[in-house]
DNA sequence: CGGCTCTTTGAATCACATCAAGGCCCGTGG
DNA sequence: CCACGGGCCTTGATGTGATTCAAAGAGCCG
């Protein structure tokens, strides 16, 4: 979309603006980091960029047949597990150089559902491909099999938060979780837009639009948050850690 | 132990009735499965078979180094986390057959402690050989990417089942886990002893020990359960089931 | 403008926590 | 053998944070 300028030139090296992963701004987050450039070019063959997709637009379905993991390039995704009676449990929120979908590998059927919370891009990377390749480049199996032992960390705070913590101690680790990822992208760690809605805050903390909402109020009315809809300003930092005392610690990877 | 009857032969071949991955009659359950037997023998020989732990001694400790992981061969342990307040949020009980350890690898630190609930025999399997063997082995690492994404799948039904169900669906939702496990290793579904505390119970499932104790009362006044301390006899399986109506399916690996 | 969906706010209710007491089991020591 | 003490578990009375129900405001789009 953003490479469509070029194509005025009549050379055929339209090739050398495709996005790939050793030009990626996000190659330290994702899965490469540490990797020789032509190990880096092995997985780049393997990785292949889809075109966009758009609010609301599916990745995977819960129940589909399992084949590959995506890398999030832009924009945001949500993960999330129907009940049987219907209702979402969102297991996760996806920002730009994190990786999902790796619930489906147990089964070979995606354990969960992938949703476009935003306009976005992400890299579809074939399981299997990316397991011969792991065979065969030390560095990258070591770092594939950190990243799913984060997730399962990860997975693991979210249920000492559920298990432990009230409603504002949850909102407050939420929040602060998405500022440190996104001071990891160099973006800033104070003023941000929320892409998910209440809803979506609620089904990822086990609570209802309504707390979500009055949490939020009381929030602002203490001055740590200034709230405009989506638009959030955190602005008394420590005063929200205090509140999330428990530590959301983000470690990164080795 | 069910083995000493043969040391009366007097062959050196003492060796013979070592435990090991080929004979262990986990090995379904654990890494192995569908292995060709010199890979097995190539597994077994990283494996490292420690004596017996006894009740209350530690596999590790949350922040120790990681190198391990580990299978239970005999006995339960249970894993946690310790919350900056000091409490427990208890993230797994592990049975024969199971592995615990996988948070670890993501930080190199062990992410909780695991500590036996009874007397308990485990194998610690080194990870740095386990990726070493993986990665010539394919089968070997396929079936390790599973067990770690179905460590992950299991924490987001825990996720579920914190921030969507009521106590009562809480614990026969953990009943039923624990019954399917024993089911899994040909013992019986419908009656069997809990090797946890009510206050571990309550620590996995985010619930006091009053709750846990009310409850499990009530669903004796019902007839669907019969409890003596750690004894529990389910009487009524499919009640049990409808009240647990979260699903709790237990996939096997294929 | 009207018709959506999403969000906020208030009042009533409820499930679970908290507080408090008592029972049971088991080991230890008189 | 019984008495004592300490875990662990159960049961009851009371309190409270979050849900539920209800209604109205705010943003968005045709």
């Amino acid at each position: 979309m953003d490479t469509k300028i070029h194509l005025a030139s009549d050379a055929p090296c339209h090739h050398d603006f495709k996005t790939n992963c050793s030009n990626c701004r996000l190659n330290t987050l994702c899965l490469p980091l540490s990797l020789e450039s032509k190990d880096i070019d092995a997985l780049d063959a393997i990785v292949q960029r889809s075109k966009p997709i758009h609010k609301n637009e599916y990745l995977f379905h819960e129940g589909d047949v399992f084949n590959s993991i995506y890398a999030v390039r832009s924009g945001s995704i949500k993960a999330f597990a129907t009940t049987d009676d219907g209702r979402e449990q969102v297991t996760g929120f996806y920002f730009p150089g994190e990786l999902l979908g790796m619930d489906g590998i147990s089964r070979n059927i995606h354990a969960s559902t992938a949703k476009a919370l935003e306009t976005s891009a992400v890299c579809e990377i074939p399981f299997d491909s990316l397991g011969e390749l792991s065979a065969k480049i030390p560095n990258l199996q070591r770092h594939f099999f950190q990243l799913m032992s984060r997730e399962i960390t990860e997975d693991q705070q979210l249920i000492t938060l559920l298990s432990k913590n009230s409603a504002d101690e949850r909102i407050a680790a939420l929040l602060l979780s998405i500022s440190s990822r996104n001071a990891r992208r160099q973006l800033s760690a104070n003023r941000f837009r929320l892409p998910m809605s209440r809803v979506d805050i609620g089904n990822y903390l086990g609570l209802t639009i309504e707390t979500v909402s009055r949490v939020i109020g009381r929030l602002q009315k203490k001055s740590i948050l200034q709230v405009d809809n989506k638009e959030v300003a955190i602005l008394d930092f420590d005063a929200l850690t205090e509140i999330a005392h428990t530590k959301v610690s983000h470690q990164e990877a080795s």
